[in-house]
RNA sequence: GUGGCUAUAGUUUAAUGGCAGAACACCGCUCUGUGGCAGCGGUCGCGAGGGUUCGAUUCCCUCUAGCCACCCCA
């Protein structure tokens, strides 16, 4: 951890003596701002509505599969993914954002979810409640990735575990969730999905496409012989020109699965097929992350969006082996994650919600300390009344009130001066026709509510 | 992390080796207890640092950030 460098403060010789607290930090002239962290960013007022509509369709779709909400911290121990997602995987070798503290532990910021959940299960003995144990989870994760359009260093991820059971219909019913996700919310996607197989057949595969593949290393790029080294699979995904042969005659996943990995990967689609949800099936889904096993999945945003980058939209799969990786007994497990910011910046790219509104049927204009004093508590009697209504009450002119009251779409304005506040009263403006009559004011908020038809 | 492109007001942008302009937005006035329309006025800017030059927002270098591709994926 960085310690902040103290501030020296250095008073100009001829001034005469001032006592400066070295602590306080002095403001200087021409002094540049404090900007964001690079890949961090603000999630403005404006794109309000469009997170409010994913929240919602996040919490409707997770209700309606019996999924509960659940929440892990963002600092976990780096163990847990180190061991979780996989020492030998990008996001643990160079996205991890870790550190030490001062008593000594090693800290990580979460880069997904899924480690974290299945942690708490094995924490809290989730095992003694009904299997499965179906939670969704809904918050920030960290990647110290290279920031691009559509990629943070800081997303938010829509997640769901299905703790448990290993049934094949649980993989595929998480699928048509990620799916109609989306869908609900207006974006078409496409599932890509494969098997990765047991950890025992997928090794035996490795070891095939290794041995593959070495006896053409010198035909491999640079970056391809790494990934040899490192993470075989991740070369059936080589973009390189001279890889598309190479990869034509590679041993496929497929014929390595164990005959119980691919009764279930049969399953599965046979499940899809069933609710008519569309996939494609893709060998070169693997996952970054080394828990997956059988069934993995990725989104992506359907082909005329993908003018937009990053079309990737989530993904996920089961896990099977990752409870006992993190010292729980044998459970499956499977789940997915959904990116937030990248289904956020399509419904804005799109149209699909209603833009921010501020609008009011109802305008509270004051006039005078007295009907400041007066408006400030007709307020709360509109609001317990369960009355929306607007105001400006730290503009003092009425003429500034009348223009907010407009911007915000107010029908009725209700004003209070001086004047009423000694009759008793109050002005309702019609803001349509202009016209004005004078109301009791104990009567202003069910004259109100009968204008609005309440 | 590697390579490339870019950086002018809150936003969208124009021009220029010699005073940086516009539109929208914001604030105010015309209208001192009343909004929309109109007119007028105002605030706010060359991402940071260095170099070349009489003079740099403009040319060069470094840094920072964004974007694009790779790497990956959310």
């Amino acid at each position: 951890m960085k310690k902040p460098e103290p501030k020296k403060v250095t008073p100009p010789s001829s001034a005469k003596p001032v006592s400066v607290d070295p602590t306080v930090f002095v403001p200087k002239k021409g002094m540049q701002p404090i900007q964001l962290v690079r890949g961090m960013r603000d999630l403005l007022p404006s794109d309000a509505p469009y997170w409010k509509a994913t929240r919602d369709e996040a919490d409707t779709i997770a209700a309606a599969y019996g999924y509960e909400w659940m929440e892990t911290p963002v600092v976990e121990e780096t163990a847990l993914f180190v061991r979780g997602v996989g020492k030998i995987t990008d996001i643990v070798e160079k996205e991890l954002y870790s550190w030490q503290t001062p008593g000594g532990e090693h800290l990580s910021l979460r880069p997904e979810g899924t480690a974290s959940v299945v942690r708490s299960y094995i924490q809290h003995g989730m095992f003694n409640q009904p299997q499965p144990v179906k939670v969704c989870y809904y918050g920030p994760m960290f990647r110290h990735d290279r920031p691009q359009a559509g990629r943070f260093r800081q997303f938010y991820t829509f997640g769901c575990e299905c703790i448990g059971d290993g049934d094949a219909v649980i993989d595929a019913q998480l699928i048509i969730m990620a799916y109609n996700f989306v869908k609900e919310l207006g974006i078409e996607s496409t599932i890509k999905i494969n098997s990765l197989g047991t950890s025992e057949s997928r090794a035996n595969y490795k070891n095939a496409l290794v041995s593959y593949f070495r006896s053409k290393r010198n035909k491999l790029s640079e970056e391809d012989k790494k990934r040899l080294l490192k993470n075989p699979l991740r070369l059936l995904d080589s973009k390189d020109p001279g890889m598309q042969e190479l990869k034509a005659e590679a041993p496929q996943m497929v014929d390595w699965l164990d005959e119980e990995s691919k009764a279930h990967f049969t399953r599965v689609l046979e499940y899809l097929d069933e609710v008519g949800v569309p996939y494609q099936l893709d060998p070169f889904i693997v996952r970054g992350l080394d828990y997956y096993s059988k069934t993995v999945f990725e989104l992506y945003a359907a082909s005329d969006d993908q003018e937009l980058a990053q079309s990737a939209l989530g993904g996920g799969g089961r896990y099977d082996g990752l409870m006992e990786i993190l010292g729980g007994r044998p459970t499956p497990g499977a789940g997915f994650g959904l990116g937030l910011d990248r289904i956020v910046s399509r419904l804005k790219e799109k149209n699909l919600v209603a833009p921010p509104s501020n609008q009011v049927d109802v305008f509270l204009a004051q006039l005078g300390e007295m009907g400041r004093k007066k408006a400030l508590a007709l307020f709360e009697e509109f609001r317990q009344a369960g009355v929306p209504v607007g105001e400006v009450f730290a503009k003092a002119s009425i003429k500034a009130q009348m223009e907010v009251a407009n911007k915000r779409g107010a029908k009725w304005a209700v004003i209070i001066g001086q004047k009423e506040v000694l009759d008793g009263t109050a002005v309702i403006r019609d803001m349509d026709s202009g016209n004005q009559e004078i109301v009791d004011a104990k009567k202003v908020v069910a004259e109100i509510k009968k204008k609005l038809g309440q």
